[in-house]
DNA sequence: CTTGACCTTGGAGTGTACTCCAACCTGTAA
DNA sequence: TTACAGGTTGGAGTACACTCCAAGGTCAAG
């Protein structure tokens, strides 16, 4: 067979060992067997898992979110629908994400702008005094 | 005096009293005294010095880098130039994460966008196509 | 037969900012 | 006096996704 060890479907799939196993405990990538030394032994299936792991977390999933999509792929029952549900809610959560960091934005580009830099004295700096009013 | 336990200068400055704690261990905050009985005593600057600390969390600093304005802001030497570094610094940050966070956002909407949702079968899902190819 | 790369396990450490806990002491009002 | 709100300390726990470590077994090449 085709088997790999966790060193080579590390390489494979672009990750560290010590992520596979993590992602062994959590629950997410299980070794197809195991060798007569103990070794984990995977087939190619588990390259695609893993990648599939990473392409999620990419996208902003969290791995206990990742475990719940691994589980509606898997399942018989579960349509197109549970899987557009949960990118709709990771992508409201990016559209959040984006507000709140455009905020961020703005108002460090408006103090930015406001301080004329260069070697005034700290007294009068527009940022210290938005931070620190008098 | 007018000085405040522990509770009221939580109160008056809206965080929480191991907060304040906390912000003592890193350096950030430390009474102006204490009572016999070992309580902490602030002076109304407290409050103001909390209130910063808030609002440069709320700019995307954190702790570590507040202490640095902190410091800055109590140095002889430092000009605005010191604290407009800082500044443009956080700005560059926050234009990155944002940057990232459009990424991941427009994948997302792709996707939401070429699913059909509904009953569809999980095979012919096209973000289940994009996170598993086959 | 030894070297070195690879694998095993369980557990601890990282970064960030809290948050909670037990066990105890203090201060004030009824 | 007794309740109760408030304060003290040191330390542990939370979330998240790793990352590293020690102590040891395995395997192929020279």
């Amino acid at each position: 067979m085709s088997d790999l060890t966790i060193g080579l479907l590390a390489k494979e799939s672009g990750v560290r060992i010590d992520t596979i196993r993590y992602y062994e405990q959590l629950g997410l990538v299980t070794p197809d067997s195991r060798s007569e030394a103990g070794y984990r032994l995977y087939g190619p299936g588990s390259v695609l898992l893993v990648q599939f792991i990473r392409r999620a977390k990419d996208l902003g999933f969290k791995l206990a979110e990742i475990k719940t999509l691994l589980t509606l792929k898997a399942s018989q029952t579960a349509t197109c629908k549970d899987i557009l549900e949960r990118t709709d809610q990771k992508l409201a959560e990016a559209k959040e994400s984006i507000k709140q960091l455009k905020n961020i934005h703005d108002a460090l580009e408006k103090l930015s702008g406001a301080c004329p830099g260069g070697d005034m004295p700290l007294n009068e700096c527009p940022i210290l005094d938005y931070l620190y009013p008098k």
